[in-house]
DNA sequence: GCAAAAGTGTTATCATTACACCCATGG
DNA sequence: CCATGGGTGTAATGATAACACTTTTGC
């Protein structure tokens, strides 16, 4: 047995972070799930995650994870809970600092090492070990809040992109359809977006592109807006 | 010195919960400050918290130190945020999971320690302690944005109120003025108050007094719901 | 009696939706 | 050449705000 170094009068809960990765196909909202190696919860799917170095922030350890697992250096991470059931963790007492991330499916690698990993779309998720089932809940659930007080899309859309591309996502995300109409004027009118010279010639007569106008969008996660959808 | 019980192979942070106590005065929210009365920061002011045991959840060690400093048992509280910036308090590495508390000031009684703890209104609260400031700034953004999610007021206002007394507190919330016709039919249509049929004849003719009809009130806290203003 | 607080009637403006129609592409 | 996936014009409906006016109380 390896020497243990670091002793206190009080017990000490272990603290890790998970984060439950967002990546859009153009169509669908998905989910990246991590099939466990070893026990508890062996060939159970559950979100990447591990423990948080000593001298890390959680905003940090999320991100470390989240790059060794898909290879990203600078996505969009956000936390949105702290899960700390006394039992959440057979083994011991853990308590976990959650986030969720939004990537574009596209840029992903493999990770690091050998792990499972696979897409999953939001209606066809299986079940997750310990309580991840409640964490995707949850993180669903912020999602759908923060799409109307921060914009969305930067991360997960390619660089120029159709109006209807944009309702498309936020449609996945809100799991409703939106008024077209209403959707072009609302986005339009909050002034993030760039509407290019370019067309696209796609299915149907030339249609413009867009592009989000980065200064106002940072300034916009920043400072928040208010969005009726 | 005390003897040390708890090994580990590596260094675990300490867990601690903070607790903003948001407390209505029928005019302006207000918060709960405790003043230290030891270093670090001897004399400043901070908000109620203490360590997570080992055998409680972080919603259990909210409400334990809650009770400690306000004698409130069952007051709603909800977690915003954890803070786990690696330097946020000087002796250790020290991790908090923060909620906020809504409470009539009414139903306050003065804490078990000595401690001094006094209400401040949200435009008079006095530089704070550790990263106390963030945090503040912080549970106030969610509070705004809950309040388009959840209802709001069932713990902040009498049993029996005015519609008028509901738009002040959603104002003073909002920190802006609410069209008063439109916050009316919008806040009926929601169905969680029931009108009674008492009147106040407060400083104007018969004024119509309103309940919150709890179910219908809890039920919206869990599903959530969308109200714009 | 008058100022202040809060409710009501009327109307103007704007946001939102519905419906019908048009256009360009891909088979 | 037609079905499909969008885009646009017009108009109805409903939401929101502005303004003037009323009621009652506290001073």
């Amino acid at each position: 047995m390896e020497e243990l170094k670091y002793h206190y009068k009080y017990p000490h809960p272990s603290v890790t972070t998970d984060c439950v990765v967002f990546g859009y196909d153009g169509l669908r909202l998905n989910v990246l799930l991590i099939e466990r190696g070893a026990d508890p919860f062996k060939g159970h799917w559950a979100f990447p995650g591990g423990f948080l170095n000593i001298d890390e922030s959680a905003q940090q350890g999320a991100k470390r994870e989240l790059f060794e697992e898909t290879g990203l250096r600078d996505a969009y991470i956000h936390q949105f809970h702290t899960f700390s059931a006394v039992n959440r963790d057979p083994r011991e007492r853990v308590i976990s600092i959650a986030y969720y991330a939004l990537v574009r499916i596209s840029e992903v690698k493999g990770g690091d090492d050998a792990a499972k990993a696979q897409w999953f779309p939001l209606d066809s998720v299986p079940p997750l070990a310990f309580d991840h089932d409640m964490m995707l809940r949850m993180a669903i659930k912020e999602l759908r809040r923060q799409i109307h007080f921060e914009p969305i899309g930067l991360e997960l859309l390619p660089e120029k992109f159709t109006m209807t591309q944009l309702r498309h996502l936020y449609e996945a995300i809100l799991n409703k359809k939106c008024n077209h109409r209403h959707f072009s004027t609302e986005m339009l009118k909050t002034g993030f977006l760039t509407q290019l010279n370019e067309t696209k010639a796609a299915n149907n007569k030339a249609t413009s592109l867009y592009r989000f106008n980065r200064e106002k969008y940072n300034q916009m996660t920043k400072n928040g807006f208010h969005l009726d959808l």
